[in-house]
DNA sequence: CTTTCTCTGTTTTGTC
DNA sequence: GGACAAAACAGAGAAA
DNA sequence: CTTTCTCTGTTTTGTC
DNA sequence: GGACAAAACAGAGAAA
């Protein structure tokens, strides 16, 4: 995984994490969390169950279903008010959309939603506006004048020895480091750096210890072989390392589908590794992935779970100028209530008349007031 | 968990996650990831294995480790400057500390540092200007102007059949949804929910499917009594649900230090459980927390493990006006350097004179460009 | 503490 | 050599 | 793709 | 009743 979401005119997008387990078995079993480099996993949607699925999840472009292995076909919606700007004043533009988005019927309609966009076909629930942000973009970021002091990086190391810029320039001091520019085949920093390099060498007494054998690598360090906490996600370092047969352009596989020998023979599972470590990881139901380590309750959900390490995010907002992704359609499906503003989800209680606009919020207003059908207060 | 973290003059604080696992066992023996209710954990440094080693924990104050069990005593650094307000202007106000934070030194000078704030002692490696913000709070929001329909929540459910206050405000239509005032022992969304509600309900056809019986509650449902997987926290829900004895304040037990009846008996661990089930993964190196279920290497760190499920982030930064906090010391270690601009990491190849700040990128460079020392290239 | 909203492991529902 | 705790590493990964 | 920086499971180091 | 996939739930949890 290597992030990155868009988001517009919702709010900066969040982000969660953690998770457990639950078995028997003893103590060191060898089980536990892998390590060792994975850049995108390996082990993508090798089952198929149902013996058509595979062919089907990897044609079909519509009805894409909660858990179901995504594919970036859906919904790429176009803005079709990409390069309109924006103006000095802030007002937001509002432009309205009736789009028919009921639940039940969201998977089947969504390619018809984009043809009736301008016009609403039936609103059974009322709308929000849709208070978009006019490009494509992400929202114009934060003046940097707003927010004193608020970026230390890309100051290097300011030797104050033999350099007495530091009273004067510190705003000027900030500059944007982030530009992914080469010259002459060398990063930024790697330039930047040899400007300043070995003309001054005072800094650090204890430098930190720097690992005589490369830790990460595999190489002549041990000979047990049996380690599976070390265990290299070794696919994927060969995939990573290889060069694509057909193409110039190295391009990152996102989606680590590159198998091994070692077969799952479980009923409908199609999944293989290289190692015979991560295969029993696998048939434990467990995630092979560096750092993970998570079990789960059933055989077909860990390979779903793979998902989470993955870069794509292929579910896409289909709201105008919403540039919000995601990884699983209930995400989506949820987004999408705070474009049309609807709260499906009424307590049944009597004299409580709450609403909720997330399961979640509905699940703990039931949790915390007792408020269960069948049981009033 | 349940988040929130300060950041001042730091860019917005960044979020990782993800993790894996190792081992054999069969498939479906029941070790899953956890479901149901936690609210805070429950098991919390219940390990000692150096006999005197807890109570020293609870009483020492200073020389906080990295992986150690952290208490709240860690560096609450007052801010010396709390009230100056800001100007208009949106220079920074400039201030320069010395401060002695050798990686090697800086655990046992912290509280030394403190009185020696204002006059470096012995930088042996060059500092960067804090440019801190002037009071402790956070940095000034962005004002709402700057970006164009930011923020769509807390509109609630506008009513286009009868309310055509739509196109008009749609600027003022933003309230600020988030404060946590209550009106006679009523929250906010009760009583603005009670205004509108049954005035209309035109809204869904389809409601979602609300469960009959309560889910998540444990209750009259089954009676196998040995799913794993729907295993509930019990220990945490009953302390939730009690209330504390000596106190009228129903203060929250951010912490989950309560135990069960069932022990575990491995060498120095005194941890203990409610159910046969939180045992069984505590001694197979699970974390038990709901939703997580990762497998560790060692049970030592299955315990320290425990604090990601915490909402205490006990660390604090030493840096004056810097409200970063943390759970892991490392995190704490390489957080300083960004304001100190320390770069101790030297690649020692020759010809190669790169500097990192923080290790991660220093192995990357030696993973990418094979220098490891040893081998020049 | 609150509200809003996203993420995700498991459960429920719907179809054959 | 053995504990054991403290520190550091080496990734993952989020954000820009 | 890049750089900057935080999080965390395991490894290394340091002390007895 | 049995698959099986799609949908939904019920938390966790981040952010403000
Ligand atoms: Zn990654
Ligand atoms: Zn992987
Ligand atoms: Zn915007
Ligand atoms: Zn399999
Ligand atoms: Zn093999
Ligand atoms: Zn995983
Ligand atoms: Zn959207
Ligand atoms: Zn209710
Ligand atoms: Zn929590
Ligand atoms: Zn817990
Ligand atoms: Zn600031
Ligand atoms: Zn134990
Ligand atoms: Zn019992
Ligand atoms: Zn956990
Ligand atoms: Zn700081
Ligand atoms: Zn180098």
């Amino acid at each position: 995984m290597q992030g990155t979401n868009g988001s517009n005119e919702e709010p900066v997008p969040r982000h969660a994490a953690a998770i457990d387990q639950s078995s028997p078995a003893s103590v060191g079993d060898g089980s536990e969390v892998p390590r060792e480099t994975c850049t995108t996993e390996n082990l993508r949607n090798g089952m198929t169950f149902n013996n058509d699925n595979e062919v089907h999840q990897e044609i079909e472009s519509t009805n894409r279903s909660n858990e179901e292995e995504p594919t970036s076909s859906n919904i790429t919606l176009i803005d079709l008010r990409t390069s309109v700007s924006i103006e000095e004043t802030s007002t937001a533009e509002v432009l309205r959309s009736g789009v028919n988005l009921d639940n039940e019927m969201q998977q089947e309609t969504q390619t018809a939603n984009r043809s009736n966009m301008e016009e609403p076909i039936s609103s059974n629930f009322t709308l929000l506006e849709q208070r978009s942000c006019a490009s494509n973009e992400e929202c114009p970021e934060v003046s940097k004048e707003t927010c004193i002091a608020e970026d230390l990086r890309s100051g290097g190391e300011v030797c104050s020895s033999h350099d007495n810029r530091e009273l004067e320039n510190t705003e000027s001091t900030v500059v944007d480091s982030r530009s992914s520019a080469r010259k002459g085949g060398k990063r930024k920093r790697e330039l930047e750096q040899e400007a300043e390099e070995k003309h001054h060498y005072e800094g650090f007494i204890k430098s930190p210890c720097e690992g005589l054998r490369p830790r990460g690598r595999k190489e002549a360090t041990s000979g047990s072989g049996n380690d599976i906490n070390k265990m290299v996600d070794a696919t994927e370092k060969a995939r990573k390392a290889r060069k694509p047969s057909d193409s110039l352009v190295p391009r990152k596989d996102t989606k680590e589908k590159t198998k091994g020998s070692h077969r799952c023979d479980l009923e409908g599972c199609r999944m293989s590794f290289r190692t015979k470590a991560e295969l029993r990881l696998h048939k434990n139901n467990q995630c092979p992935h560096p750092g993970c380590g998570k079990k789960f309750s059933s055989h077909k959900y860990a390979l779903l779970h793979q998902r989470v390490h993955d870069d794509e995010r292929p579910l896409k907002c289909p709201w105008k100028g919403c540039t919000m992704s995601f990884k699983w359609a209930w995400a989506r499906t949820e987004h999408i209530r705070v474009h049309t503003g609807e709260r499906p989800y009424k307590c049944k209680v009597e004299g409580c008349g709450l609403s909720f606009r997330f399961v979640s919020d509905f699940s703990r207003h039931r949790r915390k007031t007792g408020h269960y059908v069948n049981s009033p207060t």
